[in-house]
This record gives C-alpha cells, structure tokens and sequence, in this order.
RNA sequence: GCCCCCAUCGGCUAGCGGCCUAGGCCCCCGCCCUUUCAAGGCGGUAACACGGGUUCGAAUCCCGUUGGGGGUACCA
C-alpha cells in the first residue's frame, strides 16, 4: 500500500531548541516538501515535569526563524491524554497489554538480580501472567499499577532502515516496556508510536539513539493492526570531543547561533550537510536547492562532529551571496533582536551596512566593524601603540590633514585622492599614511574601507578625530 | 554486563571492485592581490583503524580485532 507521504516533527519542549534537532526537524522538512507530502507539528510534552509553556512558544518562534512550516497541527501531547488512557485500556481488554503492580523496589530489586547474574537488564515479565485472583489481592493492598505492553518474547523484529539498512532484534531480549505510567500518563514509546499511527505518519525520520526503542514501537503497531512506517535513523551530531553534542561544547541551541548573527538559510544548510551531501563538491545551497536535491538515499551512516568554523564560513556565503536591500534588512533585524543601542539608528545602519557587507561572517561583527561610525570613538590602546611606535605618524596626519583641507565634495573619491595626495607629499608609503588616520577615525587597525568611513563619518567628525588623534600624539612626545 | 549502530585527511565529506599515485570544502600554513581586515586567487601539510580472507584486482565485499557512539527508565 502506498499512502501519501507525511512526516512529524516530534519537539519535546524541554528546553532550547538544539542544533541536533534542528538537523532532524531539517530533513524531515527537505524530505517531505521535495516529495510533495505532509508536515505535523507535535510537541511532546508527556513528561509534565521537563516541559514548559515557555519551550513550546519559543520552539514556535524559532521554527518560523528557520523557515520550517508545517501542515498541520501543532499538537500537544498532553491534550491527548484521554486518547491514550482509552487505547491503552483497549490494549489491555484485548490482552496485548497488561497492569504490572510491581513497586519501584522491586523492580529495582530484579535489576540487580540481572546485573549480578549478567542478563539483560529487561522486566520479567512477572505481572504479565497474574491471574485475576491475585490482581484483586494486589488491588486490595492498595498497590497502583502501570500497564505494560505484551511484548512478543520469540523471534526477531526487523526493520529495514533507509539508511540502515536491514537491523533485527531478538525478541527475547526486549521486555515489556510502561506504556501507561501509574499516575496514568503514557510514556513516550506508547504516545510517539500511538499518534504516529493516529496520525498517518509514514516516514519516521529521527535520530540514532532511537533506533534501538523502533522494535518496542513496533510492537505496538503489530498490537494495534496498523501498518509499520518507513524508518530512517540518522547519525548522531557530536561535539568536537566525538561526544554526543552538548551544553558542554559551547553553544548547541539554534537561538545561540541566531543571536551571534547566523542567518536562518546558512543554518539550515549548514546542518544539512552534517549526515548528508548532495555530491563531491557542492557546499554553499539554497533552501530551494537544498529542497529539490535532498534524498534520504544520501544520508550517510556515520555520526558526524558539529563545526561551527565551517558554520561560519558558509555563513559569510550566505550573507555575501544577499542583495544589499536584503542584508540590510537581516542586519537591522538582528542589532534589534539583540537589543543593540545601533538599531535605534537604522538609516545609519542602512548607510554602513555596504561597507562591512563583504567582510562580516556573523552579522555580531557588524557592531565591532563599524560602531565608530554610531557615537564617540573608543581608541583601542593596542592599536594606539601601534600609532604611537611609528616615528612617522604625527607628520603622516599633518599631511592628511593638510591635503583633506583642500578637498571640495566630501566622497569617496575625492579623499582617495587627498590621501594619495599626502602620500606623496611626505614620500611615505600608503601603509605608514593610512595607518595612523584608520586609528583615528576607527578607533582600530581592522576596518572597512578607509575611503568610504571617512565618507560617511562626514567631514566635521573625520577632522576632528585626526586632529585629535595628531594632538595626543604631540602631547605624547 | 547485555543489545544495536558506526569506522576515508584535525573536522564535514566524495568514493557503492579496476576511472584512486584517494577528489572537494572548513580549519591550519605559505605566496599573490591590497590602505588595514575580510573577500578573492594560487600552492602546501594531511586520511582509507588493524588483521585475516574473497578476487586477476579492494577504500569499496565477507569475517575477526580494536576503537567510538547509542540503548538498556513509570526521560524523550
């Protein structure tokens, strides 16, 4: 049978939205809309102590910010309590599942007993053959109960994984695992599998560390009649130390990475390539190439390390590869974003935004690289050193200064050629001339183009600086 | 302990038996361009984990070893 294709996006809304995630939720997403099939948002909540209101509206946002849509929902597990409690109570009526009354102790106590004898670490099964006489003696006592799924206990389960290939598991090694808590929640291997079904889900795109509940979940389409999905485990993002990645390698949320000045459409290809790639040589991609070049074929086994250099250098593509108007915008939306005192100017930024356009790799740059044109220079004393180390200086803004008196239009142009002009006067190279005036008006030795900042810094403010920076230097000495 | 997955340069990867004296990108190192820094151009260092097979031929197939990762919850 083939139904239509539809994929799920499974949050669970515990916290920031990480990029390992944000990788899974990418190919599900690229999946789907290159193949013309369905999207579901469901956040699954189902563990009430983790999960937090405040995840699921910023979950919200930050899948908007990534420009990842979806058909329908979103879900919330939690809504969908009764749905499992009258399923899981239909399971249990046709002896698919069964109430265990066993206590945290003993059950902890059947652990160790399995450690010590070195047996796999499953339940026994103990409650799965209660009769109804000694069920009402556990009642009686007062003793809650969970329900379990039967697990099949002979031969094997197998899947055959899209990028996998054919896995199985020994029935016998599996167990019966909670499917309904006693306080009546049901856990996430009965609610994933439960709504995927529900819901019509036929490809189960997720990461590798789930490969290993897929036979349990299997367990329940088989209980349920319903047909199994297509499974497609992923490679895990690790960290640089090959650990799963994590708070401990720095930043590891999509908001982190957005705050510092990553741009939506680099993130998303970025990620892409981490498990996956389009052939020997393609990096830099659109969301549109990126859409109609994904297959789930490509993706390769291996776990893959997360590299934010390379992030950032295909960052630096993606804002390069933007029309003026377009980072513009970008730009003025992340100074406002982060709160910075320059969004309260975005005509300037609009005017200095051409001028660190080719140079920026994170849009955070942007405030380092030109903040001097928004206030009052701040002279960085290392690069004021420099300035102050060279014998030539206080002669090379003399005759800057002297040279940009003349000037009559205040461009670009014209004070290349004042400056050029200086150079020649004093017979000092470009380097020794410019260094020093870059100071003064920057504030730093790492700026835009000279010719342009003192454009736009006006000539008043530009003379100023000069003249300052020559009169320190002369009080210096 | 038990189960599962994985294994090409420092990192991401190409490679699906001969096209590989292993290609691309990031990082790093030189050089060029240049008013600084970026960007760009050119060049460089650097890998098939190991051991057995199979084959005329193995990075590619099989087995084992080692190493890494994941799971083993009334977390997801």
């Amino acid at each position: 049978m083939n139904r239509p294709v539809c994929v799920r996006l499974p949050p669970s809304p515990t916290g920031l939205l990480h990029v390992g995630s944000a990788r899974t939720f990418v190919y599900n997403w690229l999946f789907a809309r290159g193949v013309g099939g369905r999207v579901v948002l469901r956040f699954e909540d189902t563990d009430t102590e983790r999960s937090t209101a405040g995840a699921i509206e910023q979950a919200l946002r930050v899948l908007g910010w990534l420009g990842i849509d979806w058909d329908d929902g979103p879900y919330r597990q939690t809504e969908r309590f009764p749905l499992y409690a009258a399923a899981a109570a239909r399971l249990v009526t046709s002896g698919a599942a069964y109430r265990c009354y066993c206590t945290a102790e003993e059950l902890e106590a059947e652990r160790e007993r399995r450690r010590a004898a070195e047996l796999p670490l499953i339940y026994g099964g103990r409650c799965r053959s209660l009769d109804s006489a000694q069920q009402a003696a556990f009642e009686a006592e007062g003793r809650g109960f969970a329900v379990r799924l039967a697990v099949p206990r002979e031969g094997v389960t197998s899947i055959v994984d899209v990028v996998r290939g054919s896995v199985e598991w020994d029935n016998a090694l599996l167990g019966d695992h909670v499917i309904m808590r006693s306080d009546g929640s049901p856990t996430y291997q009965f609610a994933n599998p439960f709504d995927d079904i529900d819901m019509g889900i036929t490809h189960v795109i997720r990461g590798e560390d789930l490969l290993s509940s897929t036979p349990r979940q299997l367990a329940l389409y088989q209980a349920l009649g319903a047909e199994p999905p297509t499974y497609c485990h992923l490679p895990m993002v690790l960290g640089t130390d090959k650990k799963r990645l994590s708070k401990r390698h720095g930043a590891v949320s999509v908001e982190e990475f957005r705050d510092r000045g990553v741009i939506a459409d680099a993130l998303v290809n970025y990620v892409a390539l981490v498990g996956w790639s389009y052939d020997d040589h393609t990096t830099y991609m659109t969301r549109g190439e990126l859409r109609e070049r994904f297959t789930l074929e490509r993706v390769n086994r291996s776990p893959g390390v997360f590299d934010p250099d390379k992030l950032e250098w295909l960052n630096g593509e993606h804002l390069r590869a933007l029309d003026a108007g377009a980072f513009t915008a970008l730009l003025l939306e992340h100074l406002q974003r982060i709160g910075s005192r320059l969004a309260d100017q975005p005509a300037r930024v609009a005017e200095a935004a051409p001028l660190a356009h080719e140079k920026l790799r994170l849009l955070s740059q942007f405030e380092g690289l030109c903040g001097f044109l928004f206030g009052p220079v701040e002279i960085d004393p290392i690069a004021w050193d420099k300035v102050a180390a060279e014998p030539e200086a206080a002669q090379s803004l003399a005759a800057v200064l002297a040279e940009l008196a003349g000037v009559a239009e205040w461009r670009a142009g014209a004070i290349e050629a004042a400056l050029r002009a200086a150079c020649d006067a004093t017979g000092l190279k470009p380097r020794v001339v410019f260094t020093p005036v870059r100071v003064a008006i920057t504030g730093g030795t790492v700026s835009p183009g000279l010719y342009e900042s003192l454009e736009l810094l006006g000539r008043d403010e530009s003379l100023a600086r000069i003249r300052a920076a020559a009169g320190r230097l002369a009080t210096a000495a």
